[in-house]
DNA sequence: ATCAAGTGCAACCCAGAGGTTGCGCATATG
DNA sequence: CATATGCGCAACCTCTGGGTTGCACTTGAT
C-alpha cells in the first residue's frame, strides 16, 4: 500500500508539480468538481484556456507526483482530485519546518546560557 | 507586520522555489548550520559543488518566497531559514487538501442517499 | 458502416531557469 | 596604503517546461 507519490520519498517532484498555476486551476476544477467520478481532459480542455494536450501533459505530471488519480472508462479517463495527498504534504512540510524551529531554539538556549 | 512571502498571497511562488534540490540543499545547510548567525553565500558555495553566484540565485529566490531570512553584517550578508514559513505553508496544504476530501465525502454522502 | 468524440504520440517553438565566467565595487585586515 | 575577502551586476550558454499543431488510433453513437 505504499504507493510511491506525494506520500514517499522525495517531495520534490509534488512542489514542481504545484509550481505551476495551470496546474493549480486544474487541481481546483477537478476538486470543485460535482460528479466525484471525475473530469476527463477534453472536459477540463473546455472549460480552461489551454489546449487538451497542454491539460493532458499537466495531468500525467499530476499524477506521477500523485495529486491525481485516473480510471479509465470506456474511451474516456476520468481524473479526480487526490486531497489526502495534499494533506500529507502539508503534514510532512509541517514537521521539516517545526524541526527547524525547534533546533534554533535549542541553540538559541545554550547561547544564553554561555552568557 | 503582514509580510508578503510564503505565509501570505499565492503559494505557488513558494512552491517553485521548494522544486528545486539544490535549493532544498541549501535550506538544509542553512538549517543544520550550528551559527545561528547565519552562512554567507560564500560559506555555502565552499560547502556546496556550485559558484557562490549560483548559490546567490537561489538565496534570493528563497528570500523573495519568504523561506529565508537575510542580515547585513559589515561587507558580508547573512541567510537563516525560516522554518516557520515552511511549517506555516504545511498547514496551508493540510487546510486545502482536508477541504477537497470532505467536499468529495459530502458528494459521496449524497449519492448515497440518492441510491 | 459511417461519423463523431476522446485519446495518445510526436515534432516543433519559445521563454525562462540553473549554471558559469568575468568584471567592478565595497569592506576588513596586514 | 596594499591586499585579500565578500558581494552584486551582467553576459552568456544550455536544457527543461509549458504550449501549440498535426496526425493516427480506438470507441461510442446513428
Amino acid at each position: 500500500m505504499v504507493s510511491p507519490g506525494a506520500s514517499a520519498g522525495s517531495p520534490v517532484a509534488a512542489f514542481a508539480a504545484l509550481a505551476d498555476e495551470t496546474r493549480w486551476t486544474v487541481l481546483e476544477t477537478l476538486a470543485q468538481d460535482d460528479g466525484a467520478t471525475g473530469l476527463t481532459a477534453s472536459a477540463l480542455a473546455d472549460r480552461l484556456p489551454v489546449t487538451r494536450q497542454a491539460i493532458a501533459k499537466h495531468l500525467a505530471v499530476l499524477e506521477t507526483a500523485g495529486l491525481v488519480e485516473s480510471q479509465t472508462v470506456g474511451r474516456e479517463r476520468r481524473y479526480r482530485a487526490l486531497g489526502a495527498a495534499l494533506t500529507a504534504l502539508g503534514r510532512r512540510l509541517e514537521r521539516i519546518g517545526d524541526a527547524w524551529e525547534t533546533r534554533l531554539a535549542r541553540i538559541a538556549r545554550i547561547a544564553e546560557t554561555l552568557t
